[in-house]
DNA sequence: CGCCCGTTTGACAATGCTCAATGTTCGTGG
DNA sequence: CCACGAACATTGAGCATTGTCAAACGGGCG
C-alpha cells in the first residue's frame, strides 16, 4: 500500500484490516470521480496521479478548493457527515486511487486511536487552509494572490526557477479568477521584470518586489 | 455545565474529568479573546453571549468566518495543530466562556471515543461550511449572497419577518463586502418590493423573487 | 444636549469579468 | 511523421460590480 501519512506506523494487524477494506480504482485524465451532492459511501486516497476538488457555479465557472497528489486523501468529510460530497472531484491526470468504504473505516477507527488523532489533525489542517483561502478571496486581490502563490512555489521547490504544476486555466480557477485576468497580471509582472514567464516555466527575478505585490505594500495599508 | 453537544450523554466519570479541566472566563462586549497567530493553549466553549471569528487585512478590512453562540465551541483547530490560532476571536456581546486546555483535553480524548467521533463530525461540518463560503465568495455576487443569507434567516426563524442578528457593519463583513455596498443592495431589494427593511427588522415580501436573486436566475447561466 | 457610532447616499475610480478574435501547443489518428 | 482539431493561451475593447472617499443623517447613551 502507498504510504498514506494517516496510516504510517500502524500495527501489522490493523494494516491488514485496512488492506481488507480498500478497493483500487483507476481514473483517466479528466474523469469525474464524484460530484457535489452525490451520495458518499467512502473516501479516496491517491496512489498515483493528481485530483482536483472543486465547486461549480451555475455559470459554469469553477473554483478549485484543493489539488491533491500521491499519498493524499480526499472526500473524508463525507465519512463523518451524513453522506453527500460537499464538492466535486476530477482526475487531472491518469490516476490510481484507493477507495475506503465509510462504514468499514469508521469501525476501524474504533480500534485505532492513532488513526483517529491523525484524522483530527488532517481535518484541522484542511480548516486552516480553507480559512486562508477565504482570507485570500475576500481580503486580497488577484495580483496579490498570484504573487503569494508564486512565492509559495519558490519556497516549495527551493529554486527561483520552476515549472507551474497547473495549466493556466486551472491555476486561474485555483486563484479564484479567470484565465484572461491571470494572463494579464502575469504579463504585468513580466513587464515589470519581477518574473520571467515562458509557457509553464517561471523564473522569479525579483523576490523582494514579488513579496511587495503579495502583501500589497505601496497600497492602502493604514497600519 | 452548559449543554455542549460534544459532551452530551457522557458518563458521570468523564463529565467529572471534563469539569475538572475547564476554566470559566467572562468577556465584555468588544473584548478580544485571542488573535490570529497567538499561541493556542486550548479552545473555548460559549456559555452565554456571542463571539465572532474573523480575519483582518492589512487595510483593516475584516472577513468574519463564523458567528458563534451559546453551546458552540471555537478555537478547536488549534488543539490538533501545533499551537497557533488561525484567526482572531472577539466577543460581540457580554459573554461567559469556558476554556478547555488543549493538553488535558487531548488526554481526555483517549478515554472517550465518543467525544473523538463527535469532534470529527464537528470539524467536518466546519469544513463543509467553509467550502460553501469559498463558493459564495468566489462564484456569487453580493446581491446573491445577501439574498441567500436572508432566505436562510427566514428558514431558521420560520417566519417572513425577523430581526437581523447582526449590525449591518458586521453583516457586511460576514458577507465579504462593506457596509456601503450592503446598504445599496438592500435598498435595491426594498425598492423592488422584494423585502421591507426598517433598521434591523426585515420583512420578506416576495420569497420567490428573493430566491431568483439568490441563484442569479435571469443572469448568465449557460446551462 | 451633544457626541459618537452606525447607516445611508452620492460621485468616482478601479478591479476584474465578458465577449470576441487570434495565436499557440499538444495529442491523436490518418 | 505529419496534419488536424481541440484545448490552452493571449490580447483588446468595453462594461459591470464593487470598493473608496466624502458628506450627511439618525438614534442612543452618557
Amino acid at each position: 500500500m502507498a504510504d498514506f501519512f494517516l496510516f504510517r506506523g500502524l500495527s501489522e494487524e490493523n494494516l491488514a484490516s485496512l488492506e481488507g477494506i480498500i478497493f483500487s480504482r483507476a481514473a483517466c485524465k479528466g474523469e469525474d470521480i464524484f460530484f457535489e451532492g452525490g451520495q458518499a459511501l467512502g473516501f479516496y486516497g491517491i496512489l498515483q496521479g493528481r485530483v482536483k476538488i472543486y465547486k461549480t457555479a451555475f455559470s459554469g465557472k469553477e473554483q478549485i478548493l484543493h489539488i491533491f497528489g500521491p499519498g493524499e486523501l480526499f472526500g473524508e468529510v463525507a465519512v463523518f457527515l451524513s453522506g453527500n460530497y460537499p464538492a466535486s472531484a476530477t482526475a487531472l491526470e491518469k490516476s490510481q486511487l484507493a477507495f475506503f468504504p465509510a462504514e468499514e473505516f469508521r469501525d476501524l477507527l474504533g480500534k485505532c486511536p492513532d488513526i483517529t488523532l491523525r484524522m483530527l489533525a488532517l481535518l484541522s489542517k484542511r480548516l486552516k487552509d480553507f480559512a486562508a483561502m477565504i482570507e485570500d478571496l475576500s481580503l486580497r486581490e488577484v495580483p496579490s494572490r498570484l504573487a503569494a502563490y508564486l512565492l509559495l512555489q519558490q519556497r516549495d521547490v527551493g529554486k527561483d526557477e520552476f515549472v507551474l504544476p497547473l495549466s493556466k486555466v486551472q491555476l486561474a480557477s485555483y486563484l479564484g479568477t479567470i484565465p484572461e485576468t491571470l494572463s494579464r497580471v502575469l504579463r504585468r509582472l513580466a513587464d515589470a521584470e519581477i518574473v520571467r514567464v515562458a509557457g509553464r516555466n517561471v523564473h522569479i527575478l525579483d523576490p523582494e518586489r514579488l513579496e511587495e505585490e503579495a502583501f500589497m505594500i505601496n497600497k492602502k495599508s493604514r497600519s
